[in-house]
DNA sequence: ATGGTGGAAAGTCCA
């Protein structure tokens, strides 16, 4: 007699602010085609649900779960390893504009067993603009609940995926000299950022790919893909249980080139079985 | 050179 188990299945894990999943539909069926993911989570989809190409995607195999406005923002969760208990945004999520709502910054399900977020994080616009406020404290209320998330289940996979708008440290960016006195580096940034680990979370982009300047990102402006001036802003933080499993990361840099490359890579973690 | 590119209620805003 042994006793019954769940076995957890392997999960290919990819995030990717798309910018723009409709502009980008032809991208997206070629990558999941060509990368596999098990669970893409999207940002910067920018469409409502309703306007959102399922069934495309689902014709691959996913299911489709997504939130959105007309224009801005907008985050989507494809799993073929299940999409279970689907939330739009999280508790305590902080509102935006006038009047205030909740932005479609946050999207969760439970997928293959891990509790996948995808999280599009306020950008911030500059040092003085409200709207770095507002990225601060919605960094703050996240920790909040990914610490609530810990406490209620210490041994729960979790995966904080997504664009968090904040270059983690200098080696980060292709030239600290050039981000003096703008967001994404700042001291109370990097300071938030930080906070949310300290919630229990380690991110594992970094444990798996230290080297400096590994970036996710690089502005359509300037070049600066080609000349491999970019950031990494596209981040992974994972509950001990999860991180213990990914067993490899990459960066699709090759999804950035071309015409019609979103101005993001996306980034594949593998997570073991369990 | 205050430029450049890209996507979205279509006129600007956002990144």
């Amino acid at each position: 007699m042994s006793a019954v188990r769940v076995r957890l299945p392997a999960v290919r894990l990819v995030t990717w602010n798309v910018n723009s999943v409709r502009a980008r539909l032809e991208r997206v069926v070629a990558f999941c085609e060509r990368a596999a993911p098990d669970v893409l989570a999207l940002q910067e989809t920018k469409c409502t649900a309703e306007a959102f190409p399922r069934e495309p995607l689902e014709a691959l195999g996913y299911e489709v779960a997504a939130a959105g406005h007309s224009q801005w923002n907008g985050v989507a969760l494809l799993s073929r390893v299940g999409l279970a208990d689907v939330e739009e945004g999280f508790p305590g999520q902080p509102a935006w504009g006038d009047p205030p709502r909740t932005e479609a910054r946050a999207l969760g399900a439970t997928c293959g067993g891990v509790r996948v977020w995808s999280l599009y994080v306020p950008n911030g616009r500059t040092l003085d603009d409200p709207h770095l406020a507002y990225k601060l404290d919605w960094l703050a209320r996240l920790r909040d609940a990914a610490a609530a998330w810990r406490t209620a289940d210490p041994g729960a996979a979790v995966a904080l995926v997504g664009d968090w708008n904040i270059a983690p440290a200098d080696d980060d960016v292709w030239d600290p000299t050039a981000f003096v006195g703008s967001t994404h580096v700042s001291p109370a940034e990097r300071a938030a950022f930080a906070a949310v680990g300290d919630a229990g979370y380690r991110e594992v982009t970094r444990e798996h790919l230290p080297e400096p300047h590994t970036f996710t990102y690089w502005d359509y402006q300037r070049l600066r893909f080609a000349r491999r001036e970019g950031m990494r802003i596209d981040l992974a933080y994972a509950s001990r249980a999860l991180a213990d499993r990914v067993t490899g990361v990459r960066v699709d840099r090759d999804e950035r080139k071309g015409k019609g490359a979103s101005d993001h890579a996306p980034v594949v973690l593998d997570v073991a079985d369990a």
